[in-house]
DNA sequence: TATGAATGAGATTTCATTCAT
DNA sequence: AATGAATGAAATCTCATTCAT
């Protein structure tokens, strides 16, 4: 497809931003998020991001140099935050004690859910296990299964196979966001939260199903 | 467009079909579910179906007026087999009896969602909740939810709310299959449908986590 | 920058084309050389390429994926026209019978240069060297270079590197009738014939300058 | 556009130049021609010079209202150069000291092609005959040629059409030198001055092609 | 019933030029 | 005198849909 060689506009990554610039560069980014949720990614025209950014068409490809790499830098963004959330994964306990730690991660996880919900959505849309993308977005699912599972297989009293188990728990969590966010389903956040806890902790933690009343 | 459903007016289901038009009208709902396997709904172009088919271009519009024509046909298809599956729901019991039934209703779900998977998943990248296709879809999963809520009401022991309970589960395994079929996670059938049975025993119906061996 | 992987329209190099495919084609090649003949290969845009040959914007792209594709189908044809000169180049001798032959083979490169010189100037205008482009139009020259330099070893009188002195002559031929052509200088097509062959004579073969009359 | 030549008006020109601007002016036209000969002038884009000069963009139109406005001013330098090498155009006898005499003015023209070359074959990018541009760039192979077709009115000894006969050197020379800057062909530069000053003084000025060795 | 070819609206991308600091 | 950022007009390219055979 031989593009020319030398490209106008060095896509932003590289060069030092100024305040402006940066401050463009965010905008576009959140612009970017609000409608990928919206239309989902495919949908999404570079055209819908810079009007909801209230940017000039050209500028964007000053910043990115299309759509992709917009998505491929929000990205990096979630998979940064949603490492450090599995790193602080605690141990959970079979009684009350672990149920409220878990549902407190949980809670912390479903913030980041609503923030990048979008991002995450996005990866079930592309063409499945190919590009550097889908590789991307195994490993922020993955790494945070890693941790999970090192915590199924000290807590657990079942005899599950811990990787299986903590990928079932993680698919739920995330599939129930989803229905929860995409508004397919009318529940509050906290009782989201009561649930997913709930749930997780009788079905890998060995928990008693403690809810609160 | 918004056609009725009961009588989706594509061109070729008003006409009376000949044993050939039928089979280029399977090959064309075939290479769909293909299509949109392969790159997802919205990126799916209808060239890429018609050549999958091994039609002609032309021929494609004679079947169905555009691309969500061909996709709601196929949506027929999921729900009446969904439906039928959700109303062969049994009651499960705590014990052993009740693991294997769950683990054989699964097995027919888990079928199912081999088979139509890919047009289970479009409706994830539709702007949600607004058009004729997003409501089809949500009334899938939905009037599939409403029979395990009844269940779930019946068998708990725990006391969830059963409606959020039962769509954490359906999220689960859907969202689980999708892992599985998506080969981002490489499980062989029976340990996945071990694992969703002892989760969702264990989690949902107050099940011993009894693992085949 | 990562172009979507499915091709719609496969630029029809591949395809079996029926007449009327056959036809369009030729028109978008025909069309080609006369705007690159009128603007020059970089300034010539696709739309001016599809206006002359009266046919849609997306046809074009159904035969070549893009405007540099177009350049290198006309580029095979030149090859292919001039390589079969080359090997038609007769052996030259000093008196007038080999002036004549001279002269009647420069005639029939002269008509070449009619009907592709916009596409062999185009290569000046290219990066140089660099793509495969520039090799392409070097190896056009080269190969036709390489048959003059063969007849200059027998026939020439002079102690010149035959190398040198046939890029040299090639050099001027080109050169001179892109003038011509280009109307920077008004010259009848005999008196242009008259003069390359009488120096080209001279100036390589050791002619005595024989010019009719 | 369409400002008057000797008074290019461009923003710089008008205004005096303190010795930093002189530089950054300097730098800019130094940048312009190895772009040029890097991509062409069609190809080259204002972002291209500026980036070579290390300058940055709106600097640019500080000193040029555009590209076309720092080709023109190379373009006088390069005419100023032609012109005076014309001028200084030798008789050319048919003896030694002839051959001698072409190969030491060729020497300089050589020179000059080697610093302006890029800027010379722009001309041939352009729409002929056409801009301000064209007219220009025929001018100075004109005025050129015109010194030459004297001296061979006055040298040769053969009957051709002085004005074709000068045209063709003119053009194998600009050729020639074009091939060999372009590494098209690789020739040491005293072998192509040999080759050229050999066949110029045997094709046109009637000499015995006499080679140094 | 089927096909290859053509169409054109709409999306993406480039890049000369202007602007604010 | 210089700069980084922004702009928008014009070009490229895609692809759902229609057409003629």
């Amino acid at each position: 497809m031989a593009r020319s060689i030398g490209q106008l506009g060095t896509p932003a990554q590289g060069r030092e931003l100024r305040a402006r610039g940066r401050r463009t560069m965010r905008k576009l980014l959140d612009a970017g998020v609000e409608t990928f949720a919206k239309r989902g990614y495919h949908a999404a025209r570079v055209d819908d991001i810079v009007k909801r950014a209230k940017i000039s068409h050209g500028t964007f490809y000053l910043y990115f140099a299309n759509k992709e790499e917009l998505f491929l830098t929000l990205t990096q963004e979630v998979a940064d935050e949603m490492v450090g959330l599995a790193d602080d994964f605690p141990a959970i306990e079979v009684g009350p004690k672990g149920y409220l730690e878990l549902r407190s991660w949980l809670t912390r996880l479903v913030e980041v859910y609503e923030r990048y919900g979008p991002v995450l959505r996005a990866w079930t849309e592309t063409e499945i296990g190919a590009s550097e993308f889908g590789r991307l977005g195994t490993d922020v699912w993955t790494e945070f299964s890693r941790v999970l599972i090192e915590q199924i297989r000290r807590s657990s009293t079942n005899d599950l196979d811990p990787q299986i188990a903590a990928l079932a728990v993680v698919a739920m969590i995330e599939r129930f966001n989803y229905y929860v966010l995409a508004r397919q389903v009318d529940v509050s956040r906290d009782d989201m939260l009561d649930t997913l806890a709930s749930v997780t902790h009788a079905g890998l933690f060995g928990g008693a199903n403690e809810t609160p009343g």
